[in-house]
DNA sequence: ATGAAAGCGCTAACAA
DNA sequence: TTGTTAGCGCTTTCAT
């Protein structure tokens, strides 16, 4: 069983490779008896377009790059749905990079743009520095990012409002009548921890309670980092009631050395954290979190950076600050 | 900065096309200080291969497409994990084909395969039937399996010893005294459920126990569907001692259930899942469970297929039967 | 060890 | 509306 090509099924149809080439590509300028031999001759020749040929030609992959830290964290996965759903409803195909939290790998994926391997990249991840995916973007590569804001005309973004989020999060820690509120944060250079902290210190301020350096600890983002950094907290004197971790995995570090502190959540210490993983929820008690819309992140960018590829214009709305959503349960109710 | 060729790069290097290519594809025919030359000449230029034109003429996209359910549960994305970074390291790239649940989207994907989209695909999907796939084997296209057994000599597959790994779920529940161990299955047609149904009878009779067909139930692998089936369990009043479900978020909709009806596990019920994953550690008390090697379970299909695409030659290991472990937790722990 | 030349399969000017 | 033709950028015989 032979592949067949384009120029068989002209031959077949009695019409040349333009023709066929139109019919597959729905051009509207093909006389509909036309399309019909040509259609047959597909069909009878089980005629399947040759996606290299078509790539080269045309000088256009269709491929998409996603490089995320790790596949397996709910955080990245959640995202490359967004983005492979959406992509595919436009006819592109999504390459899943795995950076496994090396620097050095994720600036190997770029090279799939330069060898034109995928049409754009998408960089989930945080490592790379500003400067350097400008340089990309200058050199005319086509990348977004997901999570995390940057001033380029030629890179969309999306992200949350880590400042409103971590604000929000104060506010309701504060209503239940918390002053002293302690704050874990991530990897101290991480956007995601400094924007957080910096919506903290302004609800504090906004409630006029006065800002504690001693309060504030950094974790790595990790449940084994947050149950450390609680731990240097607790042992450090500080006094609190409530914490505020910059996310659920820390949070769950908090539980875990509040078990074995003997620590009472909520009745001793209130508990709130970011992302509203699932685990969240079957812990006991569940863990006030923020709920990021994730899968929109995702979606929105990539139908952003394809729109931008066929359009080439470079109007409109490049970055897309979403809104995320605090869910209160019960780790966080009922202050003492 | 206007993008060079090959033909850019012979010309500065006195050389032909043909040559560059040679140094490129590290072919050893090539004189030292030529390549030198050459080399110099790439760097100078910044020139970088372009992959369409590679493609095209070698007639290989180094691409593999990996088809699931859903990229966001775990399972998946640990296997996911595997084949990329395997991929990868055999400088591969990993297209994700997030199939929704849905049978024709798993189907369209396999067009990736006849368009020359990917040079191979891995169907980690139970949705579609074994002559389907073998269809597409036969038609010289490279296709892999994971979790699922295939007969048909070009196709690797790489799955669990599903009758085993009930069958040791069963002898430990056995062990810890019950006698009447009632089983939750998923799907009724997937093969999951039939094999580990399979082990689950073989181990009673082993056993000495008689066995109930009142005992059993169906789910469809979710927590909800878990919950509903324990309940119709309950309420048809079968009586039993232990559950055993087929996958850890069945064995969650149990401890939903159990919670709803005020039973106690693991003293008025021991209860035991399949997947080990990660929120069997976090709910009270942890929840046994059988731990499934997937992260080497893609890799060492990616390897695999990989592999046998430029050997071409069928000899060897085609199928990759790996344990599982049990892994003995508080929920079964102590029988009455 | 190197070069010349012929395509891989397709699309897109340009002509007709 | 359709056909002709010239490549897209690369690798690979086949010569030399």
């Amino acid at each position: 069983m032979k592949e067949s090509k384009i120029i068989d099924v002209a031959r077949r149809a009695n019409v040349s490779p333009a023709t066929v080439s139109r019919v597959l590509n729905g051009s509207n300028l093909v006389n509909a008896k036309t399309e019909e031999r040509v259609l047959q001759a597909i069909r009878e020749l089980d005629y399947i377009p040759n996606n290299m040929g078509k790539q080269l030609r045309s000088r256009k992959t269709m491929n998409l790059a996603v490089v995320v830290s790790d596949v397996r964290v709910s955080y990245y996965a959640e995202i490359i749905k967004g983005i492979e759903n959406m992509a595919n409803s436009l006819h592109y195909n999504v390459l899943i990079c795995d950076a496994q939290n090396e620097k050095a790998k994720e600036r190997e994926f770029l090279s799939l743009l330069m060898n034109r391997t995928v049409d754009a990249l998408i960089l989930v991840t945080p490592n790379l520095s500003d400067e350097e995916i400008a340089a990309y973007a200058d050199n005319g590569y086509m990348v977004g990012l997901i999570g995390r804001k940057i001033e380029h005309a030629r890179i969309p973004c999306s992200f949350t409002d880590n400042i409103k989020l971590a604000q929000e999060v104060v506010f309701h820690l504060a209503e239940q009548g918390h002053r002293k509120i302690a704050f874990l944060s991530g990897y101290a250079d991480a956007t995601d921890s400094i924007e957080r902290f910096e919506g903290y210190v302004k609800a504090l301020k906004t409630c006029g309670i006065p800002f504690e350096p001693a309060l504030v600890e950094n974790g790595d983002f990790s449940e084994e980092g947050g149950c450390e950094a609680f731990h240097r907290l607790c042992s450090s004197g500080a006094d609190f009631t409530a914490v505020f971790a910059a996310n659920d995995e820390m949070a769950l570090g908090v539980y875990k050395a509040c078990n074995e502190l003997g620590i009472s959540i909520p009745d001793q210490l209130a508990v709130a954290g970011v992302d509203n993983i699932r685990l969240t929820n079957y812990v006991k008690p569940r863990i006030s979190s923020v709920e990021q819309p994730l899968y929109a992140m995702g979606a929105v960018l990539a139908e952003k950076l394809i729109d931008q590829m066929n359009d080439n214009v470079w109007a409109e709305k490049r970055c897309f600050k979403v809104d995320a959503k605090l869910v209160v349960k019960e780790s966080s109710k009922g202050a003492e």
